[in-house]
RNA sequence: GGAGCGGUAGUUCAGUUGGUUAGAAUAUCGGCCUGUCACGCCGAGGGUCGCGGGUUCGAGUCCCGUCCGCUCCGCCA
């Protein structure tokens, strides 16, 4: 005889003798009776065991159980007697009269129970993972992670794709994340990285012909943590031969449409929108904005060039400031003077050294209807441009910023997604973007050398090498990114394919040909013999199943994920380990000091 | 590296101005209950107040340091 399923028994199973595996969630001895709730995970049954159905041996095995021992139960279906129906039972209007039972693993009490209605610390659950993936919510989660794999599998397996592995020991790359390093016991004193991405091995599957590769790819960056990010993660990694850039997106399109539509019955856009980063940034601050959120920075440099305010014209004269408004709609309503002063801590985390603002009181009566520290700065002809140009109404209230380009932005993006969330202004609940037109490079820091905007391995849209080293400033990326509701969910570009090129970029990046020979020399080996123009993405897996599932934290979609300081509570990882183990890889022990 | 919040019973939390024996709920254990279903009722056990130091007649409470968890900045080509 099969066992089943719990969710498997329902009315159209009375009178049928069956055998369920599960974990007891429930007892209850009552009236000479004892009801168990078993629980798989399908849903929950009820068995019960009466004095003068079952053996009194039986009878008192039952009585021994307690909650989350795992037991295997055979018995009849039958329908509740009337008026004892359990509507919190996914079969509530049967039950089970068992005739044997078996327990096959006894539990000690737990630290929690997975009931939904019990809510326990992170940290607990974290060192408990195991039971707290018992929880109906956990489970849902991964079913519906691994139900969306499938569909993207079956996507690409449909197009062409082939799925090959990539190394997880391999080498380290000089820019990017921080490696994981791996030390090897057969070359002392030299070290496999855990990869970052599987870019360079995909590149050199396109110049094998393999044309169509993806891979469910996991990723190693030794950065600090956030709810959004884990160090060790997911991706979904393609990359295509003789693919141009609208090809690459129109197939990644119509599989994230597909996922949608097929798990949520969502249907997305067609096709997503586009914006290029320079638009994006002017609007939105942010190279991923979420179009659910109606509000817009607006420029207004050009107009307070000349202004007494020192703290605006400053940055509007300054070639690398920026001087822009946020207007929020019925602000003057929803907005106390306690939750502006609240804002202008806000955006002072992202660097901004205040946070100006005009509550515009009455438009009718001109500079009078206005209120605002900073009016007495401001003549009536930039007011009005100002009013004029953000569009504002009796009731909004106007924020702006002044500052650095780049504190501008921040802070403003910043402002701009917390007053969306706080004043509940979202709209629509699935806003995909394709960001496009990158610049190719950017300056470091310390604003001494080029750095690559996306990655050293991208093609420019100056595919005239003299010209791209004439102006590096000015090159426009082949990349694409795209963005949901304001999370970046991955990007690709279209790559290099000739040595030359790649040599150029390294270059300009300030990468010797030296150094390029040794980190990447079997990439410009390779690019040597034969190689055809290719491109394609990564979309990071988790945080598009924290999206879709509403999860708060991408650790809710993993099963095994690390604390913020990353470690596992559960496995106490990372540990110490015998200095036999150092020894043989040739590491030197520490000496600890004399205490 | 930095900022904020938190750490008290197995779990989730309360704990006043520093003051007697640190509480509640839930879980656990025992008893009662003839259809329970977050049942109910009675009872019991259960504490390194994260850790270390300091101030004080007296510290869960105040001060310093430190560890852990979460959110964020930096960082994440």
């Amino acid at each position: 005889m099969r066992t089943y399923y719990c969710g498997e028994i329902n009315e159209s199973s009375v009178g049928k003798t069956v055998s369920i595996g599960g974990w007891v969630h429930y007892r209850r001895d009552l009236g000479g009776l004892i009801f168990l709730e078993i629980r798989d995970r399908t849903g929950l049954v009820q068995a019960v065991f009466s004095p003068e159905q079952s053996s009194g041996e039986l009878f008192s095995l039952a009585e021994q159980i307690r909650k989350e021992y795992v037991v295997l139960i055979k018995g009849e279906v039958r329908l509740r007697p009337n008026g004892t129906e359990n509507k919190s039972l996914p079969s509530g209007k049967v039950e089970l009269m068992v005739t044997t039972l078996a327990i096959l693993s006894k539990a000690e009490p737990l630290p929690f129970y997975p009931d939904d209605h019990q809510t326990v610390t992170e940290e607990v659950r974290l060192k408990y993972r195991y039971l707290d993936l018992r929880r109906p919510e956990m489970f849902a989660r991964l079913k519906f992670r691994s139900e969306a794999i499938r569909v993207m599998r079956n996507y690409l397996d449909n197009h062409g794709f082939l799925d090959i592995e990539t190394p997880i020991l391999t080498k380290a790359t000089p820019e990017g994340a921080r490696d994981y390093l791996v030390p090897s016991r057969t070359h002392p004193g030299s070290f496999f990285a855990l990869p970052q991405s599987p870019q360079l091995f995909k590149q050199l599957l396109m110049m094998s012909g393999i044309d169509r590769y993806y891979q469910i790819a996991r990723c190693f960056r030794d950065e600090d943590l956030r709810a959004d990010r884990q160090p060790e993660f997911t991706q979904l990694d393609i990359e295509t031969s003789f693919l141009d850039e609208e090809a690459i997106m129109t197939l990644i399109e119509e599989m994230i449409r597909k996922i949608f539509s097929e798990l949520l019955s969502v249907t997305l856009p067609n096709p997503f929108p586009r914006m290029s980063h320079h638009e994006a940034m002017q609007r939105f601050g942010i190279d991923r904005p979420d179009l659910r959120n109606p509000l817009e920075l607006v420029e207004i440099s050009d107009l307070v060039q000349e202004v007494e305010f020192k703290v605006f014209s400053g940055p509007a004269q300054d070639k690398e400031g920026r001087v822009a408004a946020l207007r929020v709609p019925a602000g003057v309503e929803k907005l106390s003077r306690k939750e502006i002063d609240e804002c202008t801590h806000f955006v002072s985390l992202y660097g901004a050294k205040g946070l100006a603002y005009i509550k515009v009181n009455d438009l009718s009566q001109g500079r009078d209807g206005l209120q605002s520290p900073i009016l007495k700065f401001l003549s009536d002809d930039v007011l009005l441009e100002i009013i004029k140009r953000t569009h504002s109404q009796s009731g909004d209230v106007i924020f702006f910023g002044a500052d650095k380009a780049k504190v501008v932005n921040d802070s403003l993006a910043a402002l701009r997604n917390k007053l969306g969330q706080d004043l509940g202004l979202l709209q629509g609940e699935w806003k995909p973007l394709w960001v496009l037109d990158f610049p190719m490079f950017e300056r470091d820091q310390t604003n001494t050398r080029w750095q690559a905007v996306h990655h050293p391995f991208t093609a420019s849209t100056i595919s005239d090498i003299a010209k791209l080293k004439a102006d590096p400033h000015h090159a426009m990326a082949r990349a694409y990114d795209i963005v949901l509701n304001g999370t970046e969910l991955g990007g690709g570009s279209i790559r290099i394919h000739t040595p030359e090129m790649q040599q150029a970029v390294f270059e300009i990046l300030g990468i010797s040909a030296t150094e390029a020979q040794d980190k990447f020399g079997f990439l410009l080996d390779a690019l040597k013999f034969g190689c055809p123009p290719h491109g394609g993405l990564a979309i990071g897996i988790d945080r598009l199943i924290m999206l879709m599932t509403g999860s708060g934290s991408i650790r809710d979609v993993i099963a095994f994920p690390k604390t913020q300081t990353a470690s596992c509570p559960l496995t106490r990882a990372p540990s110490l380990v015998a200095p036999d183990q150092l020894h043989e890889l040739g590491i030197r022990t520490k000496i600890a000091p004399a205490s």
